[in-house]
DNA sequence: CAATTGTTTTTTGTATACAATAAACACTAA
DNA sequence: TTAGTGTTTATTGTATACAAAAAACAATTG
């Protein structure tokens, strides 16, 4: 008998939280609106008590501001909230790529990743390509040793907006590039130089996403 | 009429997680321990409700381990855990050094902590040093512009490790030139040697604090 | 009218109730 | 014995109930 993992296995404080978090991202809500916990909860038809867990914990990942007593205010994700994102991201990922690089010792499975990733034709689909991406920075989180950093760097991992971000060719190869030179610093312990690439690799996307924001703006 | 501020103003969840936080640093708890919710909430005379947003706060900030449908395992403030802790802290902390020496105008605050500080007697007590050097830190949180980063290192901080690693005279002065030096960097603008310097201080107070723990071992 | 006070309504914080999952135990069969 | 099975018990996930705080509104007074 094969011991399948059920599918409904995620708790709903998790679900609400999840779905909340992308509805916020892709701004669905107003910056500084408000939001009651009766309300979400009635939308969703669930009790309040799950909905409450995911306010707490969208408040400690930055997404929601908690009142005591009051209903909470969703932070509006402009450009402020994601340079401070991004650049504690990019500080974070650096220090995982550098512990990587000092006590790493099997890189075959990213370079699997990244082998694989490049034997497909380009330009990849949206879903492949953050799948892939996902796996080659979550590797690398993995061989930091430190699962800590692990667990805050996954909690930071927005899949939407590299989702939108990364939809050329010439983006992807650049990714690419930026992922091969990361492989080399590992392999050959250049702590240091895994440290900045890494750093400049993620301020980069940044630099992308941000000026995806500023086009659509533009639209408007 | 004064607006006064009520003192019981704080909601069990974050009161609960704050005693149970402390205990764990404390090793109040055998590292690895299984600790149900409804041990805890009948040891303290409260409902499961506000001891399960505890748990989940602290799982959040890596003190406990969650399981579906099990009781949580209490992490190990071990060796281990202490450098991952300290290697995210000090990376963050350099970062908000950066970004005070980069963006920060107003150093009058932190410059008056630093003084009023200086002006006392040494050794302050572990109290005074305590708020002394909390207060130092938070000034440069503010300073660096991020609140994401002040609400993740506000997280990180930990008053029990600093509590117990300063109670040398020396130590307070070391740390009294440690400071200077950062606002040395600060008020003239040198990012770089400010992320350097707050990096290397921070380290150094983890291995003050490894250094106590060994003792402590040896003492056994 | 403006400002204030008292009352009603809504929404949150906490406690309890109920359902589902997992652990513990007793029992049976090979 | 031991592996497996059914049952009981304990513990968690979620829903609901209740008390307290805030917001909304009405009435009163200057």
């Amino acid at each position: 008998m094969i011991p399948f993992t059920k599918l409904e296995a995620t708790p709903l404080s998790e679900r609400i939280s999840t779905l909340l978090k992308d509805a916020i991202i892709e701004g669905h809500f107003k910056a500084g609106e408000e939001i009651g916990l009766t309300a979400i909860a009635e939308r969703y038809g669930v009790s309040r008590t799950p909905v409450r867990e995911a306010f707490q914990s969208l408040a400690k990942d930055g997404f929601l501001t908690l009142r005591m007593n009051k209903s909470a205010i969703v932070v509006g994700i402009d450009e402020h909230f994601l340079r401070n994102h991004y650049e504690i991201r990019s500080v974070l990922e650096a220090q995982a790529a550098y512990d990587a690089a000092a006590n790493g010792k099997d890189f075959s499975e990213l370079q699997h990743i990244q082998e694989n990733a490049e034997k497909m034709r380009l330009p990849m689909s949206l879903d492949e390509f953050r799948s892939y991406n996902m796996m080659f920075h979550k590797c690398i989180w993995d061989l930091s040793g430190n699962e800590r950093l692990q667990q805050l760097l996954s909690a930071m991992w927005v899949s939407s907006y590299s989702s939108s971000a990364l939809p050329e060719i010439h983006r992807q190869t650049r990714t690419f590039n930026s992922h091969r030179r990361l492989i080399n610093d590992l392999v050959t312990h250049d702590c240091d130089a895994a440290f900045e690439h890494m750093k400049r690799h993620i301020l980069g996307s940044l630099t992308n996403i941000l000026k995806i924001l500023d086009e659509g703006k533009k639209e408007e």
